[in-house]
DNA sequence: CTAGAAGCTAGAGTCCGGTCTAGATCAAGA
DNA sequence: TCTTGATCTAGACCGGACTCTAGCTTCTAG
């Protein structure tokens, strides 16, 4: 069941670039295999752990982030916790980034709403317009 | 009550770099005016609308957007409703952000519980691991 | 009067996360 | 055989949002 780039890149959303690009940035655990005609040779735990990978980078993890993943895993056993806890840090990261974006909308929403009220009087322009001041 | 460009600077949290660019960027509504050895003067209202548009930015409105905002304010009356669809998009844009961290969270936590469950019993390494795949 | 801080402009540089190109090789079908 | 299409490498390029530099002027305190 070998994979060929072009099939990955299919199945998993990425371009044959970005692979490429991924596989120099070391974001693969097992360091890609090749024919020997030099051509890549894919798997389904890549396409696994590429359904990971791009649920976490659509999650704003920088690459930096999964590389360093990446590497403790490659180390073997021992540092689990350490695995666990650069997944942590990213949790929490998503965490406050909601509630960043709940606090956000909030203060969109209020200002929406405020310039609404005074659009129904045909006077919006005064509002929300930075040049002229709320009254 | 005049500000300088530093003064706004240390108030608004932008860097006077990132001030004279969101300037040349046209994010300003009321282009800036000069004192006469051309230096800048700010007011209160900008940095109000500072305020605001680091909000947006930091909820991942692109400074195009805001751009397009300021240009519509620009023109003065007539165009509220249009003003408000920007907004509005940018606030559906922010719910969707919302709902896709969920999701990844959820993800993320799944994935995490059954790394601990794992490592409770000191079988971590072949959990977790790519290059390692699940039993 | 002078040093040092703060401003100015134009334009270059940075970081991130890719994307694209050039030029070569290789594999399969008409 | 010839062509088409997929792949390879190294490295250039891109867009977004700043950030910094160089070279100059101007303000302020001692």
């Amino acid at each position: 069941m070998d994979l060929s780039i072009g099939e990955v890149a299919a199945r998993s959303g990425l371009s044959v670039h970005a692979l490429r690009f991924y596989e120099r940035e070391g974001l693969f655990a097992n360091p890609v295999r090749r024919l020997s005609n030099g051509r890549r040779v894919y798997h389904e735990e890549d396409l696994e752990w590429l359904a990971i990978c791009t649920k976490l980078r659509s999650s704003g993890m920088p690459l930096a982030a999964i590389r360093q993943y990446i590497e403790l895993a490659r180390q073997g056993p021992g540092n689990e916790r350490e695995r666990l806890e650069v997944l942590r840090a990213h949790e929490r990261q998503v965490e406050a980034r909601i509630a960043d974006l709940h606090e956000t909308l909030a203060v969109m929403r209020e200002k929406v709403r405020i310039y609404e009220e005074h659009l129904a009087r045909g006077e919006a322009d005064r509002l929300w317009n930075p040049s002229r001041p709320e009254a």
